[in-house]
DNA sequence: TGGTGTGATCTGAGATCACAGATGCAGAAT
DNA sequence: ATTCTGCATCTGTGATCTCAGATCACACCA
């Protein structure tokens, strides 16, 4: 009992409801859970030596943003996504992140510049050793936030918060059987290519104050993801139910 | 015991904790809920003949999307909003909102549009006789969420929701003072005659499928209306904490 | 061999209880 | 009259229990 507890012993006094909820943020962000993986409130209480209660305010929170599926009397799981409901996301995320990266680069200060251009560096570090591993995605990830972190609105980075969440698992699905599959490297490579060019397109962006530019830079980063992953079929997979951790 | 399902006796298997979700939705998007009032779980579950557990869930999931606040072994409240916080929704709306109106215009079926001028044409006929009355702020409701419902768009939907859940109370309250205070009886005028102009601008930029023009009304109604309540410092207003149906 | 039914098991929903911290009011001291 | 203090009360948090519905596997019958 009390795993969470121990692991983070000196923290302030948050609840036990948050530290469940961002444990689980991080699994959807970071791909530990795929779309049709099913959550089990007593296995999963079990595991963080919690229980049921916290687990089930933190799963509502997450359902209530569309990040997880709960049916009356079922398992919870990660909702599956038809290519109509992704593609909607994806614009979604061109409006929203579009004009965070425009406000951050409208009002960013020197030192949050600086940040991100570090950020980006280490990201195509990363990319050159280990494209497709966790530690890129979150190197990605952290890039993104903390350009998004830099546009100074706190309404706007929820609602990318929200919509990473749902985007999550398969975005770092994909990555995973990139991982694990080999095959397809011109797909990688095009994929590491662009990436490339937006970030320093965005880059770019940022040192010359340039709303317009940092916005169209984002954009196409997100587009061309997108079109990746329905081109290689992740968005509607079909494949049997997974337990998390069996 | 057991008001909600003797209300609703028919309906289909939906869990309490939703219906508590949907009477607190309407309490807020109603001004039934003013920022500062606090609501106690323990209450409103007697109020509403459940326990305190789906008022629970209900409420995380409310707070979840900040519509709610709710600290530790604290009463929960509806969350006082400073002037940042505020300007801040609104460009968040603003950008939300008059996206849905552009979509709406480009995408929307006829009937949809229909439907549209209808309450467009309902919504001016209760400003002429009930400006500032619970009828005119449902009124203003349907007008909208009927705009962004034809978008098409669940994701953009699912944003401008939480968005409304967020300001309900600050719109409402403004709402409120207006109709209990009649002086300041210009800028009701003021306030009537700009909703009739966007308005009116809506309805011609829907039949003309032209979805700038579309944008640009709704973008021109949230700002004025939200100048208003800053003028009027609604967002701001520091009165003492108050009960809900002491 | 293929379809069906049936019961053991697992699921979340909800109620109830125990607990610790926050609140607020009353009374005492200044 | 004002400020401080202390206790009664109210708060959300979390655990535990019950229940009804969903699921799945295995056996049985056609």
């Amino acid at each position: 009992m009390g795993e969470l507890q121990e692991r983070l012993p000196e923290e302030r006094p948050r609840t036990l409801s948050e530290q469940v909820h961002e444990t689980l943020c991080e699994m959807l962000l970071s791909g530990q859970l795929k779309p049709r993986d099913r959550i089990s409130l007593r296995d999963l209480a079990e595991r963080l030596g919690v229980s049921m209660m916290p687990v089930r305010e933190a799963v509502s929170r997450l359902a209530a943003g569309g990040a997880l599926l709960v049916e009356p009397k079922r398992a919870v799981q990660v909702p599956l996504m038809s290519a109509e409901d992704f593609a909607d996301l994806t614009e979604m995320r061109v409006l929203t992140e579009a004009q965070a990266a425009r406000l951050a680069a409208e009002r960013a200060t020197l030192e949050e510049i600086d940040d991100i251009l570090a950020l980006a560096d280490r990201f195509e570090a990363i990319l050159d050793t280990a494209y497709g591993s966790p530690e890129a995605v979150a190197a990605n990830k952290d890039l993104h936030f903390a350009l998004y972190r830099a546009a100074g609105s706190k309404v706007l980075m929820e609602m990318i918060t929200m919509l990473w969440l749902k985007v999550g698992p398969i975005i770092n699905f994909d990555i995973g059987v990139k991982a694990e599959v080999p095959l397809e490297e011109e797909i990688g490579r095009s994929r590491t290519h662009h990436s490339r060019t937006h970030h320093r397109q965005l880059c770019d962006a940022l040192r010359a104050r340039d709303g317009d530019a940092a916005a169209q830079a984002v954009t196409e980063d997100i587009r061309v993801a997108a079109e990746l992953i329905r081109a290689y079929g992740a968005a509607e997979m079909e494949d049997s139910r997974r337990r998390i951790l069996p």
